[in-house]
DNA sequence: CGACGACTTGACATCGATCAAGCGAGGTGG
DNA sequence: CCACCTCGCTTGATCGATGTCAAGTCGTCG
């Protein structure tokens, strides 16, 4: 089933990682733990190139040419766009084993931008070789599926707090998506990198950078985020999903999805 | 193709409507023009129920009970949902012939707020019929894709300018989503009305209700809109549209989705 | 006529943007 | 090793945009 797969791998630096281990693993250990099942995911037949990203690297949308379907193995990216003024618009954050274009999957035409910070790597796949695996594996299927309705379910529930709640809300929604995407991509530590600049987080929630700084330093002087070395840790999560009636939709059990 | 359509059909007001024209009408038009083609729409087997709405009427979201598809056949309606404040927040409008919930049709599990004004007419599609009719014309379900893939980025162009743009831009780009989901629904009249009450306005764009009232007149009186008896007009929607770099995504013509 | 809802208007307070200067870590060249 | 640069970030001063509170207008309906 993966032989196609490790044929057609590429690393851009074979010499340092000996291992080879499966480029889809953390997509798989994604779709496999929002579905809250164990199975296999049938998808190795679509992989065509895995390779890694050294500095920040876009990629561009060109209605011309074709694009593939980007999973992010390891590190942070973003789908990004631009507005009347020039500025950057973050629309969306992914973790490692996330699906950068998923709308791309049934709709070819559907173009984005992509940023792939420093540190990441990138597996492409093929759109219809996966469609033609997913055809064939239904529960496959069924996983991605459920997978990307939790990310529009939880992208609608950001977008809101964007639209209409102040900066300490957004800010906080932000990174309650950004700790949450580091869990899906299975890191789950007490201190967690911001993986963003702050000109990134600002461009995301819709405000300046400068008060961006300003909203981090009130946030820690209110004891609800704990800043270290570049790292973050927020005091009493629940506490603030609570205030925000932040939901988990990447939770198999729909009881969690409150609180 | 369309007999158990009419044999299920319900009409609140039977005497006032003698017509019996199509309840789907208006979604066949909608998906014919935005596919840019004119062939039929196969989806009469999938309607269940239509019915007429005298007042404004809220429909829950019920996570114990499935919810079926709601198109619009005329009218005007939105998706809502609440924010932690208690604050209402419009997510989306769909004027006549608009599918409200298509995330549904794919997502048995999802559910949302719809709000249907007074005056709108209203059909259920049957989930699993309209799955059946579509799995047996192909050409019919690219056609609903195409339509909800508009949908799609036409909230992303404009949730992008609600986070991140004042609020005369704002107002500016709704009135634009507005006036585009009439001329879908088959209303191009010169004058249009808001459709909304302004603490909608104010709800779907994230400002206040005072705001929205000031913004307007300040279009008003930059000459940017008209205002005559609860009807608006935009004076020069090319240039505010060039302005806002606003994309009509519904066009089949990808050239038109620029200015 | 009175009640009500949608909207408008004014005064004021707060939030966030803007502009400008400075800090500190990391890299580079001499 | 130091001087210097760059980048990401911080801080202060000020201004404009938006929210809040409150009062008032207007049209509709009974």
């Amino acid at each position: 089933m993966g032989n196609r797969a490790m044929q057609q791998r590429e690393s851009a630096d074979p010499g340092t990682q000996g291992e080879q281990t499966d480029p889809l693993l953390r997509l798989k250990a994604r779709l496999c733990r929002t579905g809250g099942v164990q199975g296999p995911v049938e998808v190795d037949d679509a992989l065509t190139v895995s390779r890694d990203v050294q500095q920040d690297h876009p990629v561009w949308a060109d209605p011309a040419r074709p694009q593939p379907i980007y999973v992010l193995q390891e590190g942070l990216a973003y789908s990004f766009a631009f507005l009347p003024g020039g500025r950057r618009h973050i629309d969306d954050i992914f973790g490692a084993g996330a699906i950068c274009n998923w709308t791309g999957y049934s709709a070819p035409e559907y173009r984005c931008n992509l940023m792939f910070k420093a540190g990441s790597k990138i597996a492409l796949l093929d759109r219809l070789r996966l469609r033609h695996a997913l055809e064939h594996h239904p529960a496959s299927a069924a996983l991605f599926q459920r997978h990307e309705l939790a990310r529009t379910l939880r992208t609608s529930q950001r977008v809101r707090a964007l639209i209409s709640l102040p900066a300490s809300h957004r800010l906080t929604n932000l990174l309650l998506d950004l700790q949450q995407e580091y869990a899906l991509g299975g890191l789950e530590d007490e201190w967690l990198p911001f993986g963003l600049t702050q000109q990134e987080i600002a461009d995301t929630i819709g405000i300046t950078m400068v008060h961006v700084s300003r909203t981090l330093a009130k946030m820690a002087e209110a004891g609800e985020l704990e800043r270290r070395r570049g790292k973050f840790r927020l005091s009493r999560p629940d506490h603030l999903k609570r205030l925000l009636d932040y939901r988990d939709f990447f939770s198999p059990h729909p009881e969690n999805q409150h609180a």
